[in-house]
DNA sequence: GCCGCCGTTGGACCAAAGTCCAATATCTTT
DNA sequence: AAAGATATTGGACTTTGGTCCAACGGCGGC
C-alpha cells in the first residue's frame, strides 16, 4: 500500500509548458495528472499514492501561491515545487516560508527538477505515512470512553494507580480496570509504547 | 536566565547600513552587536541569551550565505533574517532552503524589520530553551555506563525486565539494579518520563 | 420494560517491579 | 597493592500492576 506508484500533478495554464514537463516525467516512469488551472486540480479527487506538485506561480484565475494557500487550509499537504519564468524575490520567499520544496525559474535544467521531484516524493512518502500513523492512532483514541481518556492522560503522567484514583475519587481497582481497556483499545503492548502514542497525539504536553 | 536580554547581531560590510539599523534596533531596547565582515561574526563569543542575525547577502570575503552555511556546520544556529540590495531569486530560495527566517530587499518597511526580529528572537527562545533541555539529557545519558545504556534501551522499548535479563545473560535482579540506577541518574521520576526523555534523545527509532 | 454500554467495585491471585542490606568478581587507576 | 568504578547476584519483603470471574446501578435507545 505504500508502495503505489508516485503521482506527479502539474498545474500549468500554458499547454505547451503542460507537454515539456509531460515528456519529461514520462521518461521517468511516474505517474502524471496536469491541469490547466488551480481549480482544476483542488476538484480533483487525490488518490491516496505519495505525490508532489509542479506549480506555476502565475496563473489567470487562482494563481500558484492562492492555490498553495488554500491546499493548507483544506489539509491538502502536497510537497510543492514552483516554477516560475518572472518570478520575483518577494514571490519566492513567501512560498518558500509557506512550505514550498523550491522555487525554479525557467528555464532550468531537466535534470535538476527531476532531482528535486524525487526529494519531494521520499518526502510526501515518509509524511503520507507518518499521517496514516497519526489517524490510526486519533482513530483509536476516539474510541475511549470519557473516563478512560481522562485516565490516560494521567498514566501517561506517570501517575500511580493510587493516585489516580485518589484524584478521581474512585477505588484503585477502577483504574485498573480502565487502564487494561485502554491498553486494548490503544493496542499498546508495554506502557512504553503507550506513552509513545500519547507523545504522538500530543497528550500531556499542549493546551489540552 | 532564560530571561536575558535579546540581542541582535548585524552584519553588513556598509557601515551606513550598521548605523541605520542600530538607531532602528536601539529604538526597540534590544541589546546590538554589529559587524562589518562575517569573520568577525564568527570570532566573536555568543552569549547565552536569546539573539537573531540580521545579515547582508552580499560581502567581501565571506558571504551571506556562506556565513550560514558555516553557521550550521558549527552548531551556531541562530535565526538569520537576510537583507540585500541586489537578491535574486536562486539566492532567496538558497536561503530560504537552508533555514533562514526571511529574505529581505532594499529598501523595506522598518516596522517590517522589527516585526521579523522580534519573531525570530521568539523562535530562538524557543530554540535555546529546548537546546538546553537536550544538552542535560546527554549529559545525563553520558554518566550511564555502558551497560546501564543497553538496559535503558530495552526498557524504554517496552521489555519486561526478566525478557531483558534474558537476552544479556544475567539475573532478572541484576537488570533491577540497573533499572534503578537509570530511574536515579536520568532523574526520571517514572517510567512515563525515561520514556520521554527517551524520545528526545533519539533512542529506539533512529539507525542505533 | 429489556438490552447494552459505562463506570464502578470486590475477591482471589499472579506477576512484575522496587527496596534494603549484603556480598563477590573484574578491571582500571592511583 | 589498595581504591574505585562496574557488573553481578542473593535474600527477604513490599508495592504496584495485571487477570479472571462476578456483580450492581445508571442511562439511552429500541
Amino acid at each position: 500500500m505504500t508502495g503505489d506508484k508516485p503521482v506527479v500533478y502539474v498545474v500549468d495554464d500554458d499547454p505547451s509548458v503542460l507537454r515539456a514537463l509531460e515528456r519529461l516525467l514520462r521518461s521517468a516512469d511516474l505517474g502524471l495528472e496536469t491541469f490547466t488551472s488551480a481549480l482544476d486540480f483542488l476538484n480533483f479527487q487525490h488518490p491516496e499514492a505519495p505525490g508532489c506538485l509542479i506549480l506555476d506561480v502565475k496563473m489567470p484565475g487562482v494563481s500558484g501561491l492562492e492555490l498553495q494557500e488554500r491546499m493548507a487550509r483544506q489539509g491538502i499537504l502536497f510537497p510543492i515545487i514552483f516554477i516560475t519564468g518572472h518570478g520575483t524575490v518577494p514571490l519566492s520567499v513567501q512560498a518558500m516560508k509557506a512550505g514550498a520544496v523550491d522555487f525554479l525559474m525557467k528555464p532550468f535544467d531537466p535534470k535538476d527538477l527531476l532531482e528535486i521531484v524525487f526529494k519531494a516524493l521520499d518526502k510526501d512518502r515518509q509524511a503520507k505515512w507518518e499521517q496514516r500513523e497519526l489517524k490510526r492512532l486519533r482513530e483509536r483514541l476516539k474510541t475511549l470512553t470519557p473516563r478512560e481518556a481522562q485516565v490516560f492522560r494521567s498514566v501517561v503522567a506517570g501517575m500511580l494507580n493510587k493516585q489516580i484514583a485518589y484524584d478521581l475519587g474512585t477505588a484503585e481497582k477502577t483504574i485498573k480496570v480502565h487502564r487494561a481497556r485502554i491498553m486494548e483499545k490503544m493496542g499498546a503492548k508495554s506502557l512504553a509504547e503507550l506513552v509513545r502514542f500519547a507523545e504522538k497525539l500530543g497528550i500531556g504536553s499542549p493546551s489540552s
